[in-house]
RNA sequence: GGGGGCGUGGUGCAGCUGGUUAGCACACCGGCCUGUCAAGCCGGAGGCCGCGGGUUCAAGUCCCGUCGCUCCCGCCA
């Protein structure tokens, strides 16, 4: 076997993407992997790789027979040190796809650090790969210079954070890990106790209720690039530890607080992206998103807006139509235009889709010169037709798609629908970046059970005018909440908080939590708010999220190092893994694993 | 918890209504080659078709179960 060359005495002078056309003629020492090999027999090129790119090197048996015998036993991903002149390429040789390709380095000495295994998969080409067989050897998918680059954006996304929020004011402080667990919300990752058996930490599902203690502490503007986990299902947008970029203001109300995130999100598209964003954003509010999009976090890359027609065809001989607006539901539409041209297959497939999520229907309508073309036409009344065309706007080759039921599902179904249709006949601007603020979001939500919850957290704060609706119907009580939506994903969301210790108290009870119990969970705010705390309010963002859209991920995996899969599971280090008796023991803890049904 | 997709040499894929020797590209190994850059040419090695069961004269192919990865619903800000 071949010796190894000791790494000593060897000073990188660059990063192989650095050497320019400048260096021409400049001895450089560089230090990376071996990206690629090409052995002519006589020359062989070695694409040499690190951090930030490659470069070619050279290796001549005329200009350095004993590199050039050295470079034959290189293979991928082997490690090594090149020192040589850079000289520009052949007239001819240079390679317009390379950042480095009009120069390249004349090998007088090859080093080599260390060995590779031939590779589990192909590292330089964009070609699919399983993704377990990338997370396995993430230390490998890492190398690939498209993850690279996801890196280098994500560190400048959070140094800009910094800077930025440094600039205004804000502290960095930390909170803890290892903290209590708190009622509502997702569910917590917990940490069993050594030294109190029985007692559990819980890991945070975001800093929210220390954020606010840090306000009423004094400390005027807090902000942390900080780990949140929540253990519940994932997604391709959702990991069980993700990164928040959290603050929290006093002396703040909604629209300040809106102002310097705008800042925030300019200066990183204006700085990474070179792009220049509108300000202010758009807006709107709650019920205007679930009006018009169905959703509360609309796509507004793309029209397709739906509207109430449930009015329009009131009196409609359709027996579904009849019995939903009896039953106080509603007939939503959305116009596609143009969308005459569809098929009689594409239309089926819209309402087995609509089917396949539990939808009773879906109704389609074809604007045509001699009217409305339906499965459902012979039970509509030319003035119910005429009222609908107006109120939809619809014109000839306009498709109608129309669902009626309760606003709690037809909304998200009608909003899906227009997700889906603007994806499979390709409505969307990818190059866009569409931000819309989502206002006024109601203060609570009924949940499966019927009770009252907190949309956004019981710390919330309700509008002024609203408050006195808390006592008649809490239900119609709007909040100062917030969220930021971009291109249909929710990339942040806060609020202005309660400072009141009584206001806060009537929420809780309000929620159904009992005086004893919010003194058990929430006792130190309760505290906390009593002692002289400051109006104030935050948000926090996903940064994971944003990284991935600033990159055009399609996953988060992409951005975040070391993610879990699906399952939650790491395949490279194996974790969730077993743990000693003795562990267990220490922790006072004893394990009840699920029947299997029995063997044999 | 539920629904969909995928699983075939190291990787990416093909393999028809079940049929005899499982194919292609890249990677790997050996050889040739002094200007390539996804180098090229010649040759070679490499497969328990995820795993278990069933149907059948016969299963990569059909059925059931299971495991893994993934997308979505539920859940989750």
């Amino acid at each position: 076997m071949d010796e190894l060359d000791p790494f000593r005495d060897f000073q990188r002078t660059h990063y192989c993407a650095e050497i320019t056309e400048q260096d021409i003629g400049r001895e450089v020492h560089l230090v990376g992997w071996v990206h690629r090999r090409r052995d002519h027999g006589g020359v062989i090129f070695v694409d040499l790789r690190d951090r930030e790119g490659t470069v070619q090197a050279v290796f001549n048996p005329q200009h350095s027979p004993a590199s050039h015998r050295k470079a034959d036993a290189l293979r991928n991903e082997f490690v090594i040190g090149v020192k040589g002149k850079v000289s520009r390429r052949p007239e001819g040789m240079t390679n317009p796809k390379l950042k480095t390709g009009a120069v390249e380095v004349m090998a007088d000495e090859l080093a080599v650090f260390n060995r590779s295994r031939a590779l589990p998969f192909n590292l330089d080409e964009d070609l699919e790969v399983e993704e377990a067989i990338r997370l396995r050897y993430r230390f490998l998918d890492l190398r690939r210079p498209s993850m690279a680059a996801n890196f280098a954006l994500r560190h400048r996304v959070s140094k800009i954070t910094r800077d930025y929020f440094d600039g205004l004011g804000f502290y960095e402080i930390e909170t803890p890990f290892l903290t209590r667990s708190t009622p509502e919300g997702a569910r917590d990752y917990l940490v069993p106790s050594r030294v109190n058996p029985g007692g559990f930490y819980a890991l945070p599902q975001s800093p929210q209720l220390l954020k606010q203690i840090l306000m009423v502490a004094g400390m005027d503007r807090y902000f942390q690039i900080v780990r949140c986990f929540r253990d519940e299902d994932l997604r391709a947008d959702r990991q069980p530890e993700f990164t928040q970029v959290d603050l929290e203001m006093s002396f703040v109300e909604q629209g300040q607080l809106i102002e310097i995130v705008e800042g925030w999100i300019a200066r990183l598209f204006e700085e990474l992206l070179g792009k220049t964003l509108q300000r202010p954003f758009p807006s709107m509010t709650y019920a205007e998103a679930i009006e018009d999009y169905g959703v509360d976090n609309p796509d507004t890359r793309y029209g397709l807006k739906m509207k109430d027609i449930t009015d329009a065809v009131k009196g409609s001989e359709f027996q579904v139509f009849r019995q939903v607006i009896e039953g106080h539901g509603i007939v939503k539409a959305l116009r596609f235009p143009g969308g005459t041209r569809l098929s009689r297959r594409e239309l089926d497939n819209l309402v087995g889709m609509a089917k396949d999520w539990g939808a009773d229907g879906l109704i389609w309508a074809k604007c045509t010169g001699a009217g409305l073309q339906s499965p459902i036409a012979k039970f509509l009344s030319q003035d119910i037709v005429g009222a609908v065309i107006d109120r939809m706007g619809a014109l000839e080759g306009d498709l109608l798609l129309m669902m009626a039921g309760s606003p709690g599902r037809v909304n998200p179904w009608m909003g899906r629908l227009r997700t889906e249709l603007a994806e499979a006949y390709d409505l969307i601007d990818s190059s866009a970046h569409a931000f819309t603020w989502i206002l006024d979001f109601p203060l609570f939500e009924r949940d499966k059970e019927g009770h009252i919850t907190s949309m956004h957290h019981p710390f919330t704060a309700p509008r002024e005018e609203d408050i006195p609706l808390l006592d008649e119907n809490p239900e119609a009580c709007r909040s100062l909440a917030y969220d930021l939506v971009l291109n249909g994903t929710e990339i942040g969301g806060g609020s202005i908080r309660i400072h009141r210790v009584d206001t806060q108290k009537k929420i809780l009870s309000i929620l159904g939590i009992s005086e004893a119990e919010g003194e058990e969970k929430f006792g130190f705010l309760l505290d906390a708010l009593s002692y002289g705390a400051p109006p104030h309010g935050g948000i926090a963002f996903g940064l994971d999220r944003l990284v991935m859209i600033l990159a055009g991920a399609k996953s988060l995996r992409e951005v975040i190092a070391f993610p879990k899969t699906q399952k939650a599971a790491c395949l490279l280090t194996q974790s969730p893994g077993p743990v000693d008796a003795e562990q267990l023991r220490e922790l006072h803890i004893r394990t009840v694993l699920p029947k299997k049904p029995a063997s044999g």
